[in-house]
DNA sequence: AAGTTCCGAGTTTTT
DNA sequence: CTCGGAACTT
């Protein structure tokens, strides 16, 4: 391994943040200033010049794609595979000790996992047990009740006690752990706190595993909560030598509980942590960080930094004011449409915008456009209704007493099993401690069950056998086609109305070329097989991991196809960059967000995603927004965005105008110190009227238009974007 | 038990 | 508008 090309092309920054002595490390990295790069070099670095075993490092991501991204560099950079290093997501790394310790950690041997959907389910069964109004109890809040406070280490007894509300929610908590236990499942939030629940306990493990993993790596670190903060401390604590690179200027999931005082209070619980601030950027143009950068300051309480870049002004930032959603969304066509046929690609092209609804007048204007458009987020492949659906069939068929999925299918496709039988069902598994196909065998048996029930429900038991066998020895893909196909799941959803019954008959066969490509290459950056076993780790079966990466793995499969223009949210463009960026929606109301509103914090976390959709610009950003708004089927009229105001004016450029930036008015509250020259009364010269006072504003952006009260000529309504009016005062 | 219609709510979502 | 859940039919 040579060391010289490790730090080849690093800058003075990055290099003493690779090359840093052993110890707490605290890497400060703006937007596009090579924080994956510094993070696979010092991987490399600690390999290569510190004589650190792969075999004890642990890296640690948020998303399965920067677990693989970071593995990937950090093989090619070594030229030995670094197979025994840890790489993966704080679930999947849990996940992983769960499975070699499941019996310390208290779980039972084929423990599964659920996602947020099929916990809200059992949190609604919950809800219903206890007879809570679902208006006034929403299972939703129960859920997100239940989440926070896992995130924050506590189990139903450690919720401090509180006022009929919490006290509710904390018996919600209770029966939903039981529930849990007795279904032998953990959801995302529970793989957290149970490993750190295990380490607690068993001092011995801690110390195997503290002893092990010398050196912790996190990236995102802005993006840690209460409980993967305090398992780092405890993994890495004493050790210390942790490397924990974020932005705290990118930190935007406050609302699912990540805490930025992390990355604030690293220094205080890391011994002599040194700290490094990455500032120089490689993406973005000298005025798109003018811009971020004047837009960030507004918030108090950074650790502070200011990127910089060697290349040069590049074009300002376009403003677009449109009438309505449409024109907006046609401007952005139309647009995009240029950049193309100037020889730019499709795939070049980010269009962000703040919440999913405001994808569709996009997506209408790239279809009329013809430009191919590809939409991030909403259900990724793995939640869909229909491929859960098999996925439960198939889990039934690895383990039979997995509750969730019976419930799931056990009616589906309709095979005369309703509601009440299945509450009965039940309410006799919950008597007895057995799962549901148990207590459904010894009903049957007992005469519990009546015969016409009994039937119905002996054909579901007898259909998951006859899978089960012919599927013996056979390859995963077979259980799936069998799942798919034999359980009549494919023909049910084919036969929905519409688009939607095509749409899920193709889910439905892509689930099993999904299970082909799963054989095939196993290609998980999780997969435990892939790294050196540790102990006690099971033999385990390709559908059982193939189950278990569903669940950890939504849908990282997103359908890649040729070239196009992403759309999507500003919160999933975080880590993305394109050469030209739109951010649409500049409106009060949707960005920031109403429902931002006057919560504390929040409005600064909305500019920091404003932030993080600027720095996701490499050469040309567009800003736009629509003065009226199709939205809940109403239009609806908002004020600009009050970061239109924020962003240093010398940075922008309105788009008709093809000059300096008129300010636009402000349609409600009140008027910012930059309109007021637009206000009532303000006094204006124009080039041939001459002097006169303004009477009236409408409108605003490059409809604005104004009434103005001109000496000796009367009042004339002038186009505000046209009038070239001068302010005097 | 299954299919239909009606009503009301409606950010963001790495795992 | 557009989805999901509840209430209402068949």
């Amino acid at each position: 391994m040579d060391i010289t090309s490790i730090l080849e092309g690093l800058n003075d920054r990055q290099r003493e943040a690779v090359t840093a002595p052993l110890g707490n490390l605290l890497i400060v990295a703006g937007a596009g200033s090579g924080k994956t790069r510094v993070l696979v070099h010092r991987i490399a670095w600690l390999v290569a010049a510190e004589g650190v075993s792969p075999h004890g490092i642990l890296a640690v991501t948020f998303t399965n794609k920067a677990a693989a991204e970071m593995r990937a560099r950090a093989e090619a950079l070594l030229s030995a595979p670094p197979r025994a290093m840890w790489v993966g997501t704080f679930h999947g790394i849990a996940h992983r000790l769960l499975r070699m310790h499941w019996r310390d950690a208290g779980l039972p041997e084929n423990f599964q996992i659920i996602d947020a959907d099929d916990q809200l389910r059992l949190v609604k069964r919950v809800l219903r047990a206890q007879n809570l109004d679902e208006q006034r109890w929403p299972a939703r809040q129960s859920a997100g009740f239940i989440n926070a406070q896992k995130e924050e280490g506590r189990r139903p007894r450690d919720v401090p006690a509180g006022d009929h509300f919490t006290e509710t929610q904390k018996r919600v908590y209770e029966a939903y752990e039981a529930l849990c236990r007795q279904g032998g499942v953990v959801d995302f939030a529970e793989l957290l706190l149970r490993c750190h629940e295990l380490w607690l306990d068993r001092e011995d493990l801690l110390e195997h595993y503290r002893r092990r993993f010398g050196q912790l790596l996190v990236d995102e670190f802005q993006d840690t909560n209460t409980l993967q903060y305090a398992s780092l401390r405890l993994l890495g604590g004493s050790a210390g030598n942790v490397m924990a690179v974020g932005d705290d200027d990118q930190s935007i999931y406050s609302w699912r509980g990540a805490r930025m005082e992390n990355i604030h209070r690293f220094p205080e619980h890391f011994r002599d942590t040194r700290i490094i601030r990455l500032e120089q950027n490689y993406r973005s143009t000298g005025t798109i960080l003018k811009a971020a950068n004047g837009l960030i300051e507004r918030n108090a309480g950074r650790l502070g930094k200011s990127l910089w870049t060697a290349a040069g002004d590049g074009e300002p930032v376009s403003v677009y004011h449109g009438y309505n959603d449409t024109e907006e969304a046609r401007f952005v066509a139309d647009t995009a449409r240029a950049w193309i046929e100037r020889g730019g690609s499709a795939d070049e092209i980010g269009v962000l915008y703040r919440s999913n609804a405001q994808s569709r007048a996009l997506e209408e204007a790239f279809l009329r456009a013809d430009i191919a458009y590809r939409i991030y987020g909403g259900l990724r492949f793995f939640e869909r209704a229909e491929v859960k659906n098999a996925l439960a069939y198939m889990r039934l068929v690895s383990s039979r007493h997995a509750d969730v999925a019976f419930e799931r299918v056990v009616n589906l496709p309709p095979r005369g099993i309703g509601a009440k039988t299945v509450g009965l069902v039940r309410a006799l598994a919950r008597e007895r401690g057995v799962s549901m196909w148990q207590t459904v065998k010894e009903g049957i048996a007992s005469g519990e069950i009546k015969a016409r029930a009994a039937a119905a429900l002996g054909g579901f038991l007898a259909l998951i056998d006859e899978f089960a066998a012919q599927v013996e020895g056979r390859s995963l893909h077979d259980v799936a086609q069998c799942c798919v196909e034999a359980s009549g799941l494919l023909a049910h959803h084919a036969k929905e109305p519409g688009e939607r019954g095509v749409a899920r008959k193709e889910n439905l066969e892509e689930l099993v070329a999904a299970c082909r490509r799963f054989e095939r290459d196993r290609l998980s950056p999780l997969d435990p097989r892939g790294a050196q076993a540790d102990g006690a780790d099971e033999p385990s079966s390709t559908l059982e991991d193939f189950l278990d990466q569903a669940a950890l793995e939504a849908g990282e499969y997103q359908a890649e196809g040729g070239a196009a223009v992403q759309l999507m949210t500003l919160h999933s463009a975080k880590g993305l960059e394109f050469p030209l960026v739109f951010i649409t929606g500049m409106e009060e109301g949707l960005f920031p967000s109403r429902m931002a509103g006057e919560e504390l914090g929040r409005m600064d976390e909305e500019r920091r995603l404003a932030y993080v959709g600027i720095t996701r610009a490499m050469r040309r950003l567009y800003l736009t927004r629509a003065e009226s708004r199709f939205i809940h089927g109403t239009d609806s009229y908002n004020p600009p965005s009050r970061f239109l105001q924020e962003i240093p004016v010398e940075t922008l450029q309105d788009v008709r105008l093809g000059g300096a930036l008129k300010r636009p008015l402000q349609r409600n509250g009140a008027p910012r110190d930059e309109d007021a020259a637009l206000r009532i009364g303000a006094r204006v010269r124009h080039a041939k009227f001459g002097e006169g006072v303004v009477l009236r504003c409408e409108g605003g952006g490059d409809r604005a238009r104004v009434e103005v009260n001109f000496a000796g000529l009367g009042s004339k309504w002038l186009m505000l974007g046209y009038a070239n009016l001068e302010m005097l005062d």
